[in-house]
DNA sequence: TAGAGCATGTAAGGCGTTACATGATTTC
DNA sequence: GAAATCATGTAACGCCTTACATGCTCTA
């Protein structure tokens, strides 16, 4: 049975932003985490159908009934205002250097629901944070490994080498994406 | 009660990893991973001292009771000749795609281990199988990318755009660690 | 003498994993 | 007629999170 849950859980907005770009059944939301390189969330049904239950009871998501093309039921599954809302309200969290330390992939999840706030401006100002963060966060990783680089064994050193060039990509890809949504932005108008 | 588990998770081999460097304490390890930039490894009790119940129960760590500076008991831990084995079996694991999809943050923890091993021929071995991985995953995520292009709302395709350009660093980032194993390996003989 | 640091834990709860259950239809 | 695909779930289990419990010593 399902439980009563307060809160959204990461997978859950993943749903939820899955569904309000395209009202989806629970198996298509399945298939879409499974064929695409969406993150790294499971396909799995005992993660994705409570997490659905859960959105349904929260009233952030509605439910059509329907049949699927062989005779079984098939529930679409469509975001609500309250959904929008929350979805929305997730969406334009900042990034700080933590968020990106701890849950970098939920970062990036956000960001490639962006198109739903539907406003560039934003998309710039998460750009901004996110490179700010990234630069802040590299400089942190640069400065323990020159501190302790003589006590630090090899490989450790080459770890936290690698952390620095990854930070260091994420800054130069948060350039060219905020290229693309300038030039996105001069289409528009 | 501590409970008595089959199988070491990716905290177990950590701590083991750490201990097997250094002998240490439960209050020592939490610190390590509260200071340094050790990946994302919580700090928090409820997590660490199970996981060395674990160990200890698994045979894989002894325990050496002793007083800290404090009047109050200190325990410090050391890798037993069974912890050696699992945590190098564990540590000469393939990297494949796969496992750069959807455990990156282990298999950089396992490189970063990678000393005790002692034998720089098979850290080149990881770094090779690192970069092949790196490349094919990459490949896959530009070949997913171009396929739905037209289709992809903006933001989807930075995202993916971001998971190439980051595979491209880690790919980069092997050459440089390569380099450093070889100057090493001048360096010994 | 109050608070920070040392030191080791337990309890409740949440969420994901793997595996199993069920049953219809389309494809080989 | 067997296997893959459509479609939705439950059960057991594991592991982490947050919060709480305990008590000592050094420092301001």
């Amino acid at each position: 049975m399902a439980r009563v849950k307060g809160k959204v859980s990461t997978l859950g907005f993943a749903l939820l932003g899955l569904i309000r770009m395209q009202p989806a059944s629970g198996y298509e939301l399945r298939r879409i985490f499974a064929e695409t390189p969406m993150a790294g969330y499971s396909n799995s049904p005992g993660a994705i159908y409570p997490a659905l239950q859960n959105l349904k009871m929260l009233g952030l998501v509605r439910e059509q009934a329907g049949i699927g093309r062989t005779g079984r039921e098939k529930r679409t599954l469509q975001c609500s205002a309250a959904g929008t809302k929350e979805l929305l309200a997730w969406l334009r969290q900042e990034v700080t250097p933590e968020s990106l330390h701890r849950e970098l992939d939920v970062v990036l999840l956000r960001f490639s629901f962006l198109d739903q706030v539907h406003d560039l401006g934003w998309s710039m100002r998460f750009l901004e944070q996110f490179q700010d963060a990234a630069k802040h966060y590299r400089a942190q990783l640069a400065n323990s490994r020159t501190q302790m680089k003589p006590y630090q064994p090899l490989h450790g050193q080459l770890a936290l080498q690698n952390g620095e060039q990854i930070l260091e990509a994420h800054a130069k890809w948060a350039n060219t994406a905020i290229a693309a949504i300038q030039h996105e932005r001069k289409k528009r108008r």
